[in-house]
DNA sequence: TCTCGACATTGATATTAATCAACTATTTTA
DNA sequence: TAAAATAGTTGATTAATATCAATGTCGAGA
């Protein structure tokens, strides 16, 4: 981790949002981002710690998880840059339900709280769109808990390709994630993560060469994810 | 189903709470509540149906659940008097992401969601709360989430039975549920669920008549429901 | 009171997925 | 570059839980 000086960035969304609003109300000044950097593997943020700002992804890509008993993980996301961290717990929750960690290098831009919280205690859209992400949010861990209680792992693999391939925006992606990590985010081992792919491969579904992944066949994939 | 006309609500904490900022901003007359009766296992609200009011639970219990695949479900929360359902989502999604069923026959309160934003859509405070809830929510069904993935059968009966005596808030109490909806709840089979307190029966940490359950170790029953 | 149906219980079996063990391939680092 | 660490793979075994089958219990209603 490393606070970056004079950094310029042009398409911080965070920064964009936050910025415009704060202008229009004359609080611009009290913005102060902080440009951070993190080497791969290293935390961002830690479950249970308290939340002070909001991070947005500039570069790189990052895992948002959850670590559960005996120190055994599951991964709800994978974050891209323009993803947020923090901002969905502002008003929240003091701390963090969830840790993140870079799964690259990664840029940061990181905005006080006291200083967002100020700025939009009045902002009534933005509260409207925060309660949406909140709602969001919600239905998405549901629809997980349903799928790691109910779905074989066949299906929770399947669908965990699926879900890469929307965050990778291609049917062809190189992973950020280990075969461990595919198993915490299909919340099964690392043994049969690879088993399935290596089935899904000879199944002509998928193609695999190391971290590259090709989806071949997408309408199997979502039949196998929707089967339980 | 039955809307009841005439009653006489002096303890409906959704009508208090809402019934006191409205009359602070003169728009008391717009609340319009309505009281609905549901018999014994009729829906409240389903899963996936719009999301147009907020429902105060009077009396009786409920279950939130979500139906997921083959049409096995999983227990969220039982609902007891001054829960509120919907309420979570205003502003956040149009449509219900669980179902709720009366456990037994229920009074509740309902109030349209169009009078609640009006009201409420320059209340800062209101809307800290709701933000506040909405944390909490996503922080509950990440437990879940771990418990159900990472629990064994006799860890996830034993938190059922810790989180059931705080719902009823006493360590002796009368289920207001089912074998099968018990499993629901712990996301295991009626079978299982049996066997499992059956066990705790023999292990002495619980007794056990009927539908009556009464925690009698429940040192050992924190202790199992923490090991994984 | 009898019967039906829902609920509860128990044992046997099958299935699923985790774990263990061994090994190969690929990176990192000294 | 060699050695060590990390990542990936495969087979065998074990453990956990679901499912199936049978039976018991209780209350509501004819």
């Amino acid at each position: 981790m490393r606070i970056e000086k004079n950094v310029k960035c042009e398409d911080c969304p965070l920064k964009c949002d936050i910025y415009l609003t704060s202008r229009e109300m004359g609080m611009e000044s009290m913005l102060n981002p902080a440009y951070v950097y993190y080497k791969k593997f290293e935390t961002i943020c830690r479950q249970g710690g308290k939340i002070d700002n909001s991070t947005v992804i500039l570069k790189g890509n990052a895992k948002m998880f959850v670590s559960g008993h005996c120190s055994r993980n599951i991964i709800l996301n994978i974050l891209i840059p323009s993803n947020y961290i923090g901002l969905v717990s502002l008003y929240g929750l003091p701390d963090y339900p969830y840790s993140v960690a870079a799964l690259e290098d990664c840029h940061t831009c990181q905005i006080n709280n006291d200083a967002i919280e100020q700025i939009y205690q009045k902002n009534e859209h933005f509260m409207k769109l925060l309660n949406h992400s909140f709602g969001h949010s919600v239905s998405n861990i549901i629809d997980k808990l349903i799928s790691l209680n109910q779905k074989h792992i066949r299906g929770r693999v399947a669908e965990s390709l699926l879900y890469l391939s929307k965050v990778y925006d291609s049917e062809c992606f190189k992973l950020t994630i280990t075969r461990r990590e595919l198993g915490e985010l299909s919340a099964i081992s690392e043994e049969n993560t690879v088993r399935v792919l290596t089935d899904f491969k000879n199944e002509n579904i998928i193609n695999i060469d190391g971290r590259e992944i090709e989806l071949v066949d997408i309408e199997a994939l979502s039949r196998i994810s929707l089967n339980c």
